[in-house]
This record gives C-alpha cells, structure tokens and sequence, in this order.
DNA sequence: TCCCATAACGAGACTGAGTATCAGATAGGG
DNA sequence: CCCTATCTGATACTCAGTCTCGTTATGGGA
C-alpha cells in the first residue's frame, strides 16, 4: 500500500514511473474515500501548482489499469476513484460518509460459479456493490 | 413487460404517462440491449423527429426511478440504459455482443445478508454485474 | 365534458467532465 | 552519459448531460 508497492506495478504494467503519478497516488491514498478526477486535481493543486489537469485524468486511468485503484460510478454520472488493493472489485459504499469499504472476493465467487454454470456465461470479471449507512453513520 | 405495465409503473410512481415517455420506453425495449442515452435519442428521431434531446435524457432517469430500466456504466465513462425487469439490479453483460442478461436477486440476497452481519453495515441497495462472453457468442 | 393547475415538452444555450494536440521535459535502458 | 520513447502541462476542443423558458398536454376535480 506504500509508493514503494505502487511503483512497482506501475512498472510491472509496463508504464513509467514519474513523479506526478507518484503524486497522484499519494493524495488519492491519503484521501481514503472516493473521490472525483476534478477534487483530486483541485487538492493536488494546493501542494503541486504545477500539475496538470490532463495529467490527473490520465494518471488516474493508469492506476486504474495497473490495479492500485477503481473507477467508481456515483450519483450523478461523475466517475470517482479509490485507491484499493490490486484488483479488487467489490464495495461497501456509505452514503452518509461517502467511505468504501472493500468486501473480499470470496463472498462473490460461490455466486459467479453458479451462474457462470447456469446460463453458460464465460466469466471474465465481476462487481458487486453494496450502498447502505456504515456502522459509524447508524450509531452516531 | 408491455407498454401498459410501463404506463402504470409511472402513474404508481407519480409520474405522468406522456406519448413521449412510451415512445422512448418502446424504444428501449426494442432495442433490447444496452444503448447510450444519446444513441437512443437518435434512433428515436428517426420515427419520431420532433421529440426532444432533454426529453429523452429526462424520460430515461424517469424509467430508471420508476424501475422499469437500468443505468449502466460503459467502458468510456458513459452511462447506457437497458429495459428490464421492475426493481432488477443485477447483469450478465456480454462484452462481444453487447446483450445484457438479468440475474435474478436470489443469487444475491444470501450474499447480502452475510456481509451485512458481518460489517454492521444496513444495506439499502446491491448491484452485482457479470462481464464475460455469453453462450452464443462463445459458441459462434 | 370542460377547466385549469401543474407537470412535461422542445429548442437551444450552457456547464463541465473528459480528451486531443503538441512542444518541451524526463525516465530509464543501453 | 545519451538517446528516444513516453510523459507532462497548457490549451483548445468535444460532447454528455443539465438548465431555462415559453409552449403544450395530462389528468384530477367541478
């Protein structure tokens, strides 16, 4: 989960590895919540005037493809992002708090196995998203 | 599944059952797999040419609230809209030829009710989406 | 059946997310 | 250290989706 990990896959997906991207991980990380290309660009600004905007959108669709983080769909039709770990792709979104958390694959396979076997689909990839109020949001 | 169950999912929505709105839901049904709301407003121009941009955009987040279509999240970012089953979340998207198969809720409520246990979490909504290659185009 | 308040419509302007372009900078293999 | 392919940043552009506003039509009530 440090920079250290994610320049490698970075470099294990054949992309470089630039100071910028670093960058963008870094504040995506310390964000820990989804959040949107533009929020990201705007934070991104207050520590790195220089950054670009395209950078942003295009370090982020890099991230994606290497694993270290997920497009997300809100509400509006926005696309958010997270970091996550490689390859995860199930969610458990608070909408109170707008917090993700991750929901381990093997709640999903026993699923994708059956259907998989009941309608003759190939499988490739899977998303399974839950939207609710987290523990914290229902007490407090 | 017919034009007169989408009439009465609206009125019972409180929503207005308009020309328009059984036009663009017609459509979609027609069409029978997913399709950009733009694409859409094309096709819909061809048979109906004074019908408007906003209309459609505005009839397809009302089908959506009323339930009787999906939205969907396209590769590029762009949101596509499928008629289905009231209520219906869940996808077998077939990624070569573009038809969306629904999966019924069974699969899914057990997985729900597990992770809701175990996180504390009060689920309000669940989506779970299948990519792969359907039968017949593994076949073909 | 007619009325009319209110919701929906159509046209077109507007917003803003995301992309393309291109000259200059830089990572990283040799 | 060099060289080149890749990435960056500035900016212009595209186009999905929204808003506005004057007009039209739904559908509940008299």
């Amino acid at each position: 989960m440090s920079s250290r990990s994610t320049a490698e896959r970075l470099r294990d997906g054949g992309e470089r590895v630039t100071r910028q991207r670093l960058d963008v991980w870094e504040a995506l990380e310390r964000i820990g919540r989804q959040v949107s290309a533009q929020d990201l660009y705007d934070e991104l600004r207050r520590r790195h005037p220089r950054i670009g905007r395209a950078t942003v959108y295009r370090t982020l669709e890099a991230l994606v493809a290497v694993g270290v983080a997920r497009r997300f769909e809100l509400d509006g039709h926005v696309s958010a992002y997270v970091a996550c770990r490689p390859q995860h792709h199930h969610h458990l979104a608070c909408h109170r708090c707008g917090r993700v958390e991750e929901i381990d694959e093997g709640y999903v396979a026993p699923v994708a196995a059956r259907v998989a076997a009941d309608r003759g689909f190939r499988i490739d990839d899977a998303r399974l998203d839950f939207y609710g109020t987290c523990a914290r949001c229902a007490a407090g």
